[in-house]
DNA sequence: TACATCATGTAAGTGGTTACATGATTAG
DNA sequence: CTAATCATGTAACCACTTACATGATGTA
């Protein structure tokens, strides 16, 4: 929240459809969760209430306080070293199905990174000509996201050769 | 929990030595949540203690009930679709700080991607001699690491250059 | 006998999801 | 006038972390 404020003052809607076509790809949350957070922030002095608007639309700014805390999050606050994934979890356990369950398991899972593939191609196209911030730095999210889906793929197609 | 007792009975405390070399690189959880977790699955009579031992020791075993839903949640339920990263959620907002930053917290990252594949190669050594099933799936998973860590660092060198 | 290791648990709190609940405004 | 969209919120619940708490057993 605090980060797509930094581009510029927006409503809890406003924000909850930028995520949707951003940050959700790489941190999804709910309508709920943003809402409550940004009462959180609110109240907790790190954005303001700038405006209302018809409604009970409520615009938020970032203020001094928020824009610290931002920059200290992304420079001081290491990310998390192990990213989750139920996926590869599963992977653990394929000998407790049949070997032709593992190897369709694997195959959808390789489809499904071409899916991923595709869909990031169509994010492309959304955030491809815009010189914002977002969408700047996005793309190179984007590129991280490209290169993702074509390792889960290449890897789930070997994996899948490796099930005897 | 279930997928690791299905590999034979084990403690709690067993079971948590066997989840920090293995599972916990990809889903990192604490002792408080397995003792927690393994409570719940005997309460919902999917897990049995099967005998005790000194030190209140309690030796769990996976019951058919347990195996049943093992597979289901194998075969049956779809891995989420996206995974989380704060690492790249960042990345959105390297506009906020000074452009050598942004190239020090890219080159950062490739380190620690570098750092990883470290990591694995020296897990690799732990589970490369083992014809048991989380060894032999274990070593799949630690392919996907490999790929992913060495995307990971293409992909950070990349973008420490886009910054202008 | 002292130290390492084995071994289990609980309480408080945060992060996050699901589901529900409500209503105003605008465009056709 | 009616449907889509704008717009905000809360309650209950589950997942997970942090911190605390305790004690038995084996081994040097």
């Amino acid at each position: 929240m605090l980060g797509l404020l930094s581009e510029g003052p927006a409503s809890g809607y406003d924000l909850l459809k930028l995520f949707d076509v951003s940050l959700a790809n790489v941190w999804p949350a709910t309508q709920s969760q943003l809402y409550t957070e940004l009462g959180k922030l609110a109240d907790a002095g790190l954005v303001d209430v700038a405006a209302q608007g018809p409604r009970g639309r409520k615009e938020y700014t970032i203020n001094e306080r928020g824009l610290a805390e931002l920059r200290h999050w992304i420079t001081d606050v290491e990310p998390t070293r192990v990213v989750r994934s139920d996926m590869l979890l599963r992977v653990f356990f394929l000998a407790q199905v049949s070997p032709e369950q593992a190897r369709s398991y694997l195959r959808r899972q390789a489809e499904l990174a071409t899916k991923q593939l595709e869909h990031i191609a169509s994010i492309r196209e959304f955030v491809e000509r815009g010189d914002d911030n977002l969408s700047v730095y996005g793309r190179l999210a984007l590129e991280y996201g490209l290169g993702l889906a074509e390792s889960q793929r290449q890897w789930a197609e070997w994996a899948e050769g490796q099930i005897r």
